[in-house]
RNA sequence: GGAGCUGUAGUUAAGUUGGUUAUAACGCCGGCCUGUCACGCCGGAGGCCGCCGGUUCGAGUCCGGUCAGCUCCGCCA
């Protein structure tokens, strides 16, 4: 019943024809998305990448290649050659971009049957991730997924474009490393010829590309996988991409506006979007105030106001005694229910909060449980501040500056998304700058980088490595687009005596440094020019092209958030001779 | 490591206060059908109610545990 290919030679895929084709002979090749079987005249829609064309069987045009049609089933793939033909008047589906047109059946091939999928293949229908993921193969062919692997084809092709006429050169770094103390839990790969030692996957090509700008190679870029061995998210797949550069003899603004570039030439062939250029900044320390978040979504207001001085001396103690207090106004907001304000409680809460305090403004009183502790004086300068109308509704958090933005920073998300402030189609891009060098790392009692340890500090700021770390800011930078990071860089450190100051102000000792990054310092002792670069997260920039809601949509095959994958069943355990040959004994599980 | 949501036919879902044979739509199978396009009409098959245990005369339903998928916190230089 399969048939061979032979000499059948496609002619044109099922987007392709339209009226400029009629009487014309063709070759088709897919698979069968719909069949209408009328019994004395046979339809289907057969579907390639490209799209569908209808296609009739009739017994006028073929009585015995009509006969076999019968056995055609969803998924059989087929090959048809026939005369494309106006459908008849008054029958055209102009939902379809061949819907003028068919393509009646001279002969076909059945090239392959098809089990039952196990899900239909459409759009509309909602299909579990678990389905989805065991059988890939069948989700991609749907239209979006295909649509959205095209498009991040398209958006690969014009920044390699892009990339190439602004003088970069691609060139590929290990993939088998070394590991590297600082940042995310590594992969690791057991050397066979070296019993007893490990590679890495590279959380990236850092060092790599610094090595490349030593080497002279001036303008480096890379599209590349990278591994990070941590819990996973909607937008964090244990191996990614990223969009890797890095540029010689520059200052932060011309890593930016090629980077600004470059989100042009993205936007323009990806969804056909003019980007406004340059795109805004904002410091590290404004997006924190105002928004919470180092990542603030600018597409709308719903601004942080602090309010720490005007309660300072408040009875309220929970106000008065708090490093931090702010506020966020919500104009209209006092249509929440207390059922709502309690899902919201709860909702700050999973970010360390305690509690939520809330003020409703009616048009003579407060209507709030902390009103009570306010005096006079407390509410008219909150009044002010805060700008206060009737039919408002304020929230509060009091406490540590880390809690307080965070509650509030992503409650305003909530909020925004409640109240339906999100404008659609809008892209807010902000570049966010002068990082802090360091931050404090609880765990470890210890200063780590903030971005990494390669980053330089401003040159103004290099007393402040030995006598104040956390007033140290950082040559660092990252791009914002609707409240999603997709990109981060900084000018590196190309001086051998600033680097060794930074690893002392992180606490690597000499001899760990020399054993870690040993090469790096050496490199940087042989004429290492300045330089800088930034890398951009391919995932994420086409989830929000895609308007996905998960990079799983942009990645054709996913790993489940327990980091397994449900088409091949990895990982999986290996035999005994192969962890032999590594020099590796599984530790007894009980112990 | 932690919190939450979900799990019933191939798929998506409904299933009341614990009570007879677990519903529906789509899909699938058979039949009819020459202008459909998510074709239509008639008929049919299809279930370890995720898994294990408990409560009960009786569990899809209640309780405990466990597994899986998803969302989030921690983590992600």
């Amino acid at each position: 019943m399969i048939q061979t290919l032979g000499d059948w030679v496609r002619s044109h895929h099922c987007a392709q024809l339209n009226g400029s084709h009629l009487g014309a002979q063709v070759c088709l090749m897919g698979w069968v998305q719909y069949r209408r079987d009328h019994g004395g005249l046979i339809f289907i829609d057969l579907r390639d990448r490209e799209g569908l064309t209808q296609i009739v069987f009739s017994p006028e045009a073929n009585a015995q290649a009509h006969q076999e049609a019968h056995v055609l089933r969803s998924e059989y793939v087929v090959a048809i050659q026939g005369l494309v033909r106006n459908r008849p008047r008054g029958m055209e589906n102009d939902s379809l971009v061949t819907g003028r047109i068919e393509v009646v059946v001279q002969d076909w091939k059945l090239l392959n049957t098809s089990r039952t999928p196990p899900f239909l293949l459409e759009e509309r229908v909602d299909v579990s991730d678990h389905l989805r993921l065991k059988y890939r193969y069948l989700d991609l062919r749907r239209k979006k997924m295909s649509q959205n692997l095209k498009l991040r084809h398209l958006g690969l092709q014009s920044i390699r474009n892009l990339l190439n006429d602004q003088g970069f050169v691609e060139v590929e770094t290990p993939v088998l490393t070394k590991s590297t103390p600082e940042g995310a839990r590594d992969f690791l790969v057991p050397s066979r010829q070296n019993p007893g030692h490990f590679f890495a996957l590279p959380q990236s090509p850092q060092l790599f590309k610094q090595l490349l700008m030593i080497s002279g190679q001036d303008r480096y870029y890379q599209i590349v996988r990278c591994f990070r061995d941590e819990d996973l998210r909607a937008d964090r797949q244990p191996e990614f991409t990223q969009i890797d550069l890095e540029m010689a003899f520059v200052q932060e603004d011309q890593v930016i506006e090629l980077s600004e570039l470059m989100m042009q030439e993205l936007f323009a062939a990806t969804v056909n979007t003019p980007l406004q250029l340059p795109f805004p900044r904002m410091t590290y320390d404004e997006a924190m105030e105002t928004y919470g978040l180092d990542r603030p979504d600018t597409r709308f207001e719903l601004h942080l106001q602090n309010v720490t001085d005007i309660v300072k001396n408040s009875q309220f103690k929970l106000f008065a005694q708090a490093d931090l207090v702010k506020a966020i106004r919500v104009e209209a907001g006092g249509r929440l229910t207390r059922k709502e304000i309690d899902d919201l409680t709860a909702f700050v809460k999973i970010f360390g909060a305690k509690g939520l305090a809330w003020i409703k403004v009616k048009d003579d009183e407060w209507q709030s449980p902390i009103a009570k502790f306010l005096n006079e004086q407390e509410k008219q300068e909150l009044h002010n501040r805060l700008r206060l109308q009737s039919g408002d509704i304020v929230f509060f958090q009091a406490g540590s500056p880390e809690i307080v933005n965070a509650a509030l920073g992503n409650l305003r998300l909530k909020l925004a998304e409640w109240f339906d402030l999100i404008p659609e189609n809008r892209l807010d891009f902000v570049w966010i700058t002068d990082f802090p060098l360091f931050e404090w790392d609880q765990e470890e009692k210890r200063w780590a980088a903030c971005h990494h340890p390669f980053t330089s500090p401003r040159e103004t700021d290099l007393h402040l490595l030995e006598t104040a770390p956390e007033q140290a800011r950082a040559r660092a930078y990252d791009l914002v687009l609707n409240g999603h990071e997709i990109g981060g860089g900084s000018i590196r450190i190309h001086q051998a005596d600033i680097q060794a100051k930074m690893f002392q102000a992180l606490g690597i000792s000499g001899e760990e440094a020399e054993a870690k990054f040993g090469f790096l310092t050496d490199a940087l002792g042989y004429g290492a020019p300045p330089h800088g670069g930034i890398a951009f997260g391919l995932d994420r920039l086409i989830m929000i092209l895609c308007k996905a809601s998960s990079i799983r949509e942009v990645i054709a095959f996913p790993k489940t958030q327990k980091g397994t994958c449900l088409l091949t069943d990895a990982p999986t355990e290996v035999p005994t001779r192969q962890l032999r040959e590594l020099n590796l004994r599984l530790r007894d599980k009980t112990a």
